[in-house]
DNA sequence: GTCTATATCTCGATAGAC
DNA sequence: GTCTATCGAGATATAGAC
C-alpha cells in the first residue's frame, strides 16, 4: 500500500483538519462531520476522497508521520563532540514537537490503542531513513563512550530517557500548567528553561566521574 | 460533589470494567455494551447506578485517580539521605504505574482532550494530600541542595524529568517494544534495568562535580 | 436491583442531482 | 468535484415488568 507522493490543496486541508480531531479525541472519538467542516467542506466529500474513516486515519497517519520524521531529520544537524550532539538533539526534538503537537497527540493516541497503524509505519521509516535522529544519537553516544567523553551508559536506556524528558510534558501540558504556574502564564520561556535543564541533567549524569 | 467513601461490590466490577474501556479507546470511543459485558451485567443497570456515560466516567475518574495516588503514596517511604529518596521515588512510581497502567492510560487521554475532568480532581487531592509524593520530593530535593549533597538545580524541573523517564516509556510501549527487543522478549526485566539506568543518569546528573 | 424491550438519536456511508 | 438528502447501523438512554 503505498501512499501518493503529493497531494492536492483541499486534502491537505482535510489532513490538517483530521490530524487536530484524531489527536484530541483518539480515531473513534472523531466525528467525520467536525472534520469536514474544520476543513471547510462536506461530509460526502470526505468519503469522496478518502472512501472510509479508517482509511481516512490510516492517510492521515502516514502523511503527518513522514512530514514529521522530516522535519525532525532537517532540525538535527551533525556535530562534532557527543556534547554538541546532545545539545541539538534536545533542541531540534523540542521545536518540532513544539510545532508539531497535535502530531505527537496523534501518535500517543496510537499507542494508547494498540499502536498498530504506526507499527507499520515505523518498520517503513526504519529502512527508507538510515540517519533517522535517534540512530544518529545511538552511535554518536557509542563512540563517546569508547572515546572516554561520556562514562559507559546502556545508549538505548539513555536515548529513552532523553526523549521522555523531551516529550511527556508537551503530552501532559494541562497537568503541568496546572501544576506549574511559570508554565501557564509564558509557555516559550517555560520551554527554553526545559531545552536547558534536560541537557544539564543528562550531561551531568553522562560525565565520568 | 462529593464522593462517596465506599462502593458496592457491583459498582466496583464496573469500575474497572468502565477503567479498561476509557484508557483503551477513550471517554468516546468507549462504549456503554462492552462496559456492561465486563462487568457482568447488563447495560440498563449501568444506567442505573450512573445515570450517564458523562457521570460514568466522571464517577471513574474519581474513583481510580484518588486509589492510584493512595497506592502511591504508600509505596513510598521516607528516607535519610536524597539518594535514598530518588530511589525510592523511582522504584515506588515504576512499580505502582506497572501495576496501574489502566489508570495512567486514562490520565493521558484525559490529558490529550484537554484534561478538564482531571484538573478538578488535581485540585482537590493537593489540598488533602499535605505529603504527597511530588512535594515530599521537591522537599528532600531542595534541603539536599542547601545541604550540599546535590548542586544546585531547579527542583520543579528535575522533578519532571524523573517523572518523564518513569512514565513514558509505559504510555508508549508498543512503539518501545518495536525498537527494543529486549522489552519485547522479558518487559519485567526490562523495568528493572530502567529503574536502574534512571536512577543512575539522575544521581550522575545531580550531584556535585 | 435486575432484566427485556424499545424509543430516540447520532454517526458513517451512499445515492443521485448538478 | 461538490453538494443535498437520506438510509441503515449502532449508540445512549428510558420504560416498565419482575
Amino acid at each position: 500500500m503505498t501512499e501518493p507522493l503529493a497531494y492536492s490543496e483541499t486534502e491537505e486541508r482535510i489532513f490538517e483538519a483530521a490530524l487536530q480531531a484524531f489527536a484530541r479525541k483518539g480515531k473513534d472519538g472523531a466525528r467525520m462531520q467536525e472534520i469536514a467542516d474544520a476543513a471547510g467542506i462536506n461530509k460526502a466529500l470526505l468519503h469522496y476522497y478518502f472512501r472510509s474513516k479508517d482509511k481516512l486515519y490510516e492517510a492521515v497517519f502516514a502523511f503527518v508521520f513522514r512530514r514529521f520524521m522530516l522535519t525532525i531529520g532537517e532540525s538535527i544537524r551533525d556535530a562534532e563532540t557527543f556534547e554538541q550532539t546532545l545539545h541539538a538533539f534536545i533542541d531540534g526534538y523540542i521545536d518540532s514537537i513544539k510545532d508539531n503537537l497535535d502530531v505527537v497527540r496523534l501518535m500517543v493516541n496510537e499507542n494508547l490503542s494498540g499502536g498498530h497503524v504506526m507499527g507499520g509505519r515505523l518498520k517503513e521509516t526504519m529502512f527508507s531513513m538510515e540517519l533517522a535522529p535517534p540512530r544518529l544519537f545511538i552511535e554518536k553516544l557509542t563512540e563517546a563512550i569508547a572515546g572516554g567523553e561520556v562514562r559507559p551508559v546502556d545508549p538505548r536506556q539513555t536515548l529513552l530517557s532523553v526523549l521522555s524528558c523531551c516529550i511527556f510534558f508537551f503530552i501532559t501540558l494541562p497537568t503541568v500548567c496546572m501544576m506549574n504556574p511559570d508554565a501557564r502564564d509564558n509557555l516559550d520561556a517555560f520551554i527554553e528553561q526545559r531545552k536547558a535543564h534536560i541537557f544539564d541533567l543528562v550531561y551531568g549524569g553522562l560525565k565520568p566521574r
